[in-house]
DNA sequence: GCCAAGCCTG
DNA sequence: CAGGCTTGGC
């Protein structure tokens, strides 16, 4: 098996039992990501909270939302979070790797396989006032909706409607002209919209506005002698110019975030998802990272955030820079120049139907205001590449329904020496969509039923499904070679740079690897492990579920033991190195890179995907 | 000088 | 995760 060479204490290696006796039983316990994103689309919550408003007007004391709702949110997501600082600490405590206590990883295990929130719009449907939100909703969507000439300036004009959300929207597009000013949101604030310096922009926002009332069932009055309405009203009123102003972009990306979001979702016992349709691509863990790091909105590239815009012919109303990214080939360059962007999927469930939890959603309302409403320039500006091939095919725009693809990062940076390569149109290649839904647990060699082929493309970049398929890898292969790296993204163009970025990839798997190793290899120090028999890496170890977290983030991978394998052993080598401060080297790590290098697993071949049919 | 790998940074 | 830089081997 897996001897281990240059180890600095051979007996301890020698005594130490299998360390690969782990329970195949294991439930894997879902990472604990989780929770919500704190962000979403403004007009959203800002409609939502106005129907709320209208709630407490007429049943101030009745619950907002579903009971039942309610109930199956709260067991989707705060469990899991209490519960995942709880095991943390409560392993403070051991002096050793052991494993968390079986209570805790229980509990863990409970918890839902993230997307937990995404069952709240889902559970009101039906509710009547939903009826009530969809009215909102169109007059929504036809104020964003920019005029219905379809003579886009665009290199993409024959743009193909591929779907029933575009040809929906595109029925919402009889509307009236838009404005080109784009107002200050600093002025909006401070003059109330529509007062002050208002306009008959103003005015017509304010109609808007009544109409929304009258929809609500409410005089406007009502609303806005409430000094919190009227705070909302502003702020709403804000939004709706920024899209009656064409500038619904950022507006756009960012619901777009979460319109992308699986459009039923069952919750299975045990607290797994599924979904009954196929697109489902955006896990609660992305949307988790997005509220637990900084902004990840902001961050999102323009070309994947704008991606979606040339599925509809627009009309070019102003010398925008934003640029549109050709979605089957995510880190090639594109030369859209699409100016008018809309948000076409306003009609989708979406965080209309999303609750956070009340206390934090007035903030949320002004943080976003605040830190995702302003991010145009950041959206717009960033630089993207012509694409090689000038138009898409249908397969492309449809792609830009991907969700992944739109809001990946993935998508998003060209490649550092683009190689103008033409593909080859005739390459029917298929991409691994479904590397980015299961949301079943499956098993290791049944990779091959997650690699499910939803359209024919031609990718010449790499996309986040690829990103996921080199995460899992990892958990076979730490230093793969190219021609293995070429062997399993055969159905990309694996031209250099993108063999470059493949490499860079799994250098910063390795990266982010060889840091948790070290950091809970000196924590084992810390804390009192005197052997290196007691340095074990088990599912329930917090190294493991790191690990997991990383590559594998919707745990819907079953890791090979080999891997957990490789992984003692490498926190072994840092604990030996570290033990005997080898550390005081500046490349002392690099014995242990060696010695890993050699732990190497070959892929099964089903991460090779029938990437042809 | 080139290149791959690693390190640092954002 | 990716860009830029450094390092070390050739």
């Amino acid at each position: 098996m897996h001897h281990f060479p240059s180890s600095t204490y051979p007996e301890d290696r020698a005594e130490h039992p299998p360390s690969f006796l782990h329970d195949n039983t294991y439930n894997s316990p879902t990472p604990p990501s989780s929770s919500r994103s704190s962000g979403g689309s403004l007009i959203s919550m800002l409609l939502r909270k106005t129907v709320e408003s209208e709630q407490t007007l007429q049943e101030s004391s009745a619950a907002y939302y579903n009971p039942e709702a309610h109930i199956s949110f709260s067991a989707l997501t705060s469990p899991r979070l209490v519960d995942h600082h709880s095991s943390t600490s409560s392993k403070s405590s051991s002096t050793t790797m052991e494993p968390l206590s079986p209570a805790s990883q229980a509990s863990t295990g409970a918890s839902p396989n993230g997307a937990g929130w995404n069952q709240d719009w889902t559970l009101e449907l039906g509710d009547r006032r939903q009826a009530k939100r969809a009215r909102v909703e169109n007059i929504i969507r036809g104020i964003a909706v920019s005029p219905p000439s379809p003579s886009v300036h665009c290199t993409h004009g024959e743009t193909t409607p591929t779907s029933d959300l575009q040809s929906e929207t595109m029925e919402n597009k009889q509307e009236g002209k838009r404005k080109q000013r784009v107002p200050q949101h600093q002025d909006l604030l401070r003059t109330g919209g529509a007062s002050g310096k208002s306009t008959d922009e103003g005015h017509n926002l304010k109609k808007q506005l009544q109409t929304m009332q009258r929809l609500l069932g409410y005089p406007e009055t009502e609303v806005f002698m409430d000094p919190y309405n009227k705070l909302l009203a502003d702020i709403l009123k804000y939004e709706l110019s920024r899209a009656v102003n064409s500038s619904v972009d950022s507006i756009f990306k960012n619901i777009s975030h979460t319109l992308f979001k699986p459009p039923q979702l069952h919750i299975k016992d045990g607290g797994m998802v599924e979904t009954d349709d196929e697109p489902v691509f955006l896990s609660s863990h992305e949307l988790a990272s997005s509220s637990t790091h900084v902004d990840s909105m902001s961050r999102l590239p323009p070309c994947s955030k704008s991606g979606m815009a040339q599925q509809l012919p627009e009309i070019q109303t102003e010398a925008l820079s934003l640029v549109v990214q050709k979605p089957a080939s995510m880190t090639r360059p594109c030369s859209l120049n699409l100016t008018v962007k809309r948000p076409l999927h306003f009609h989708q469930p979406s965080l209309l139907y999303n609750h956070p939890t009340d206390l934090q959603e007035d903030h949320q309302v002004l943080d976003n205001l605040k830190h995702n409403g302003f991010h145009h320039d950041t959206f717009g500006k960033l630089p993207c590449r012509p694409t090689t091939t000038g138009l898409p095919t249908p397969e492309m725009v449809d792609l830009l329904w991907d969700p992944v693809k739109v809001k990946s990062k993935v998508t998003s940076r060209p490649p550092r020496s683009p190689q103008v390569h033409h593909p080859t149109a005739t390459g029917h290649n298929v991409l691994l969509d479904s590397l980015g839904l299961p949301h079943v647990k499956m098993e290791y060699g049944s990779f091959q039923s997650m690699v499910k082929r939803t359209s024919y493309v031609l990718n010449e970049g790499l996309t986040t499904h690829h990103l996921k398929k080199a995460k899992l890898m990892f958990f076979y292969t730490r230093y793969p070679s190219s021609n293995v790296l070429t062997a399993f993204f055969s159905d990309i163009q694996l031209t250099r740079c993108i063999m470059s970025q493949l490499i860079k990839w799994f250098s910063n798997f390795r990266e982010f690897y060889y840091i948790q190793m070290e950091k809970f290899a000196r924590r084992a120090r810390v804390e009192g492990v005197n052997s290196v028999r007691d340095v074990a890496v088990s599912r329930d170890s917090e190294l493991f579920r790191a690990l997991n977290m990383h590559y594998n983030k919707a745990n819907d991978f079953q890791v090979p033991d080999r891997f957990l394998e490789v992984a003692e052993i490498t926190l072994q080598e840092f604990y030996i190195s570290i033990s005997l401060a080898r550390d005081s080297d500046p490349s002392w790590k690099k014995a242990i890179y060696k010695v890993i290098s050699k732990l190497d697993s070959d892929v099964p071949a089903e991460f090779k995907a029938p990437l042809t049919t």
